[in-house]
DNA sequence: TTATATGCAAAGGCTTTGCAAATGT
DNA sequence: ACATTTGCAAAGCCTTTGCATATAA
C-alpha cells in the first residue's frame, strides 16, 4: 500500500480514491479473478467505478508486480495478487471445472534457466500451464472426450 | 492428405476445395502464422476463401491434429505444423523482435508428469513458454526496460 | 437428393480509447 | 492551477455465428 503511493509519486501518478478501493479489493481475493469479476465484486461492494477504470487500474497494478496476470485460454486474462517474497509457482488447470492448482518445481526452473542460456536468451518471465482432468472430475467419470466432444489429444 | 480425407469421412464431413487449399497451404508454412497471415497468404496465391472459412478450417485441422495452436499473447492465436511423430516442444518467444524459438527438454517433461501425477492430475496437455530477449536483440542493446517502457520485471 | 459447407455480414466477448468533466497534488 | 483520471460510449480486435446459397457424396 505504501509501496503503491511511492510506486505511483515515482512516475507522477496520483492516487485516486478509484485506485485505492480496486488495490484493496483486489488484494483481498484469495484466488483468480477476471476483470468483469473484480468489477461485479466492487459493484455488489456498492462501488461505482466504471470498467474502464478498472482495466487501466488492473493493468497499473501489474506494472507495479503487485497482481501477476495469466491467460488461462479462457477467452480473458485472470488475476491475482503476486507472490511477493512468496515462491513463484505456475499451475495445473482442469479443463473440466476450472479448478486452477499451484505447483512449484525447482528442477524445472533450473532446466528452464540452463535452456534460456543455451539459446542465448534473457528470460524475462515464463509461463507453464499443466491442463488436464483434476482427481475430483476424474472420480465423478468426466473423460477428456466428454470435455471436449473429440477424442483425447496426445498429452504431450 | 489421406489422414485428413479419412479423418473428414469418419465425421460425415466433405472435402471440399477450400479445405483442401487451406490444409495444402497451411502445411507449406514453415513457421507459426496467424489465422489474419494465411487468409492473406491464399489471397497472396489468388484463392478465394472467406475469412470464415479459414478460421473454422483451422479449427477443423487441429481438431485433426495436423496443427498445433498456440497463444503467445499477442492476442491473437498463432498455429503451426503438427509435429506428427516428431518430439513434442516448447517456445522461447523474444518480447522485441517476436522471434521464437523452439525447446525440447526431457527432465522438463518428466518433472511435469510428476507434478500431475502429485496432484492426482489427468495432463490433457501442457504450454510452456519461455519469454525474454534474444541473443541478436540483446546484441542490439535492447533492454527489458526498452521493450516494455518500464523497470524489468523479475524474471521467475 | 440431402446433409454439410461456404460466404457474407452481423454479432460477440474482451479490452482499449477519445474526449469532456472531475480530481489529486 | 494544471496535469492526470475518470466515466461514458464508441471503437477495436479477433473470432464466431445465422442464414441463404452452393456443393460434395
Amino acid at each position: 500500500m505504501e509501496y503503491f503511493r511511492g510506486f505511483l509519486k515515482d512516475r507522477g501518478l496520483k492516487l485516486t480514491q478509484q485506485r485505492l478501493t480496486i488495490l484493496e479489493r483486489a488484494l483481498d481475493v484469495d484466488k483468480h479473478f477476471s476483470a468483469e469479476e473484480l468489477f461485479e465484486m466492487l459493484r455488489a461492494d456498492k462501488q461505482r467505478i466504471s470498467k474502464a477504470t478498472v482495466y487501466r487500474t488492473l493493468a497499473l497494478l501489474v506494472d507495479a508486480h503487485l497482481l501477476d496476470t495469466h491467460d488461462f485460454e479462457r477467452g480473458h486474462q485472470v488475476y491475482e495478487r503476486a507472490a511477493r517474497g512468496k515462491a513463484h509457482h505456475d499451475h495445473l488447470i482442469c479443463i473440466n471445472c476450472d479448478t486452477v492448482l499451484e505447483f512449484h518445481n525447482e528442477v524445472i526452473e533450473q532446466q528452464q534457466e540452463q535452456v534460456a542460456a543455451r539459446f542465448d536468451f534473457r528470460m524475462v518471465s515464463h509461463t507453464h500451464q499443466i491442463y488436464g482432468i483434476c482427481g475430483r472430475c476424474q472420480r465423478k467419470g468426466v473423460t477428456t472426450s466428454a470435455v471436449t466432444g473429440r477424442p483425447a489429444p496426445l498429452a504431450h
